[in-house]
DNA sequence: CGCAGTTTTGAGGAACTTCAAGTATAGTGG
DNA sequence: CCACTATACTTGAAGTTCCTCAAAACTGCG
């Protein structure tokens, strides 16, 4: 396994892809460069876990590349996703030792990561840091309000439309691409991580994306890429009203 | 009705019950001076609308007594409610025009509010209050996805359950009483309110809470006084483990 | 008392899960 | 290059949970 080594700053900041997007996005040239003297990458393979709940946790990163998941486990082995971190996504969290969550790399992933001390002290001097991570945090909790309304209310249709809607979403403005007429993209997601993302059985979401198939709202090559011929149609199957809130 | 008029101070904020919870709770004498200066109260009777969604909201504010929740609902009427407001909660988003979800009422609700402009000033210049809504943020954002594994992975008892301990131990916390052997509390929840709160219909909750009674789990004087027994044998019928996460 | 709102209880049905095969796809080693 | 295996996915049949519809009981209040 080629896993997680230290890597020093394969890149400047000021050419980084999440330069703007992540939680350094208010930062001026200055604090950017106290942020750089102290950051360092991190690679992850696809499955591979980059912390497990419970666990101390001795730093916070932004997720540059590649897609990872949060998810809760019971006692019994039910899981629940409760994150997808896209890349600028923010992990861990500030004044708090362990992770309360499972984080796992779906796809390679690399982070840019920060010991915590040294983060805390320099969010402390830098108000810029602590505006954006407010920002985002504010972001998150809403994406989460708005997924207790699939998960509680939506039906399993409803839900699978509704995922494949916010992943489209932000997959197109990921790469710039317009959120109009026809959609393609590939399902970061195994029919298993889905349905823990939904609250179904990995068949149930097996079953409803065949008949979303058969009903022409979305068309497959392999299992895994998928064209959107028409996102309205997919709003309306998602039960969202026809505009659709934005996402960040 | 004696609805919604503005108080100006009606008591210092230095015997507010919530000065050392809310938003407010790290700030310094002279940064709480500045505070009162803008500082204004609402009053809301009970079931009486805060805010609807969509409604431009000029103002941020915490519940100082009773309860409000955050409802989302779809346009065939499915509601969903993603937040319940306990005293010292935070209502309303720097930075955002207007408001994403129904605030309302369902106790008598005294609100500690702030006019949005001169408050996002103030935080500009008070690192303390961004501190501290930050602390908040990441609280609700947990708190968020604790609710998610709840709606998507938990059976009814379990939501049950679920959302009697958590009544519970904040009722218990916010009136300092221990969290261990017998607890009483009165449901500031109607059976259709918890329903929106756990994904289920009325019914269930009735049915689920009748059965919770016949198994001794818990009793019950009138409709809404619960006595809780055995609170570690709730945290099982709620499928948590034993030891139960802590609540701020 | 009687009405309105809330809650309980019952019967039947729909949606989703569970259990069980069966199919595809990619990687591995002969 | 191809059988062999592992993993991901699909599909079917039966079972369970929860919902829907309906009616009755309880509570507080004019």
């Amino acid at each position: 396994m080629l896993q997680d080594e230290k890597v020093k700053s394969p890149h400047e900041c000021e050419e980084c892809p999440i330069r703007h997007r992540a939680v350094c996005a208010r930062c001026e040239t200055d604090e950017l460069e106290r942020l750089e003297e102290i950051k360092y990458y991190r690679n992850f393979e696809a499955g591979q876990t980059v912390i497990w709940s419970g666990d101390k946790m001795d730093f916070v990163g932004s997720v540059v590349s590649g897609i990872a998941t949060l998810t809760q486990t019971m006692e019994d082995g039910r899981t629940q996703m409760v994150g997808l971190l896209l890349p600028s996504d923010f992990v861990g969290r500030p004044g708090r030792e362990g992770s309360a969550y499972d984080v796992v790399a779906t796809t390679d992933v690399v982070m840019c990561c920060f010991r915590k001390k040294p983060f805390e002290q320099l969010m402390e001097r830098t108000p810029h840091i602590a505006q954006r991570l407010l920002e985002m945090t504010l972001d998150e909790l809403d994406a989460a309000r708005e997924w207790m309304l699939v998960l509680g209310r939506k039906n399993a249709r409803e839900k699978i439309a509704s995922l494949l809607s916010i992943i489209a979403r932000r997959d197109a403005t990921l790469n710039l691409r317009p959120t109009e007429g026809a959609l393609v993209f590939d399902l970061p997601l195994t029919r298993e991580a889905m349905a823990d993302y939904l609250g179904l059985t990995l068949e149930t979401v097996s079953r409803q994306i065949s008949a979303l198939k058969r009903d022409g709202v979305i068309h497959l090559e392999g299992k895994r890429h998928v064209t959107v011929p028409d996102f309205s149609r997919l709003m309306e199957e998602a039960g969202d009203d026809s505009d659709g809130g934005m996402f960040a």
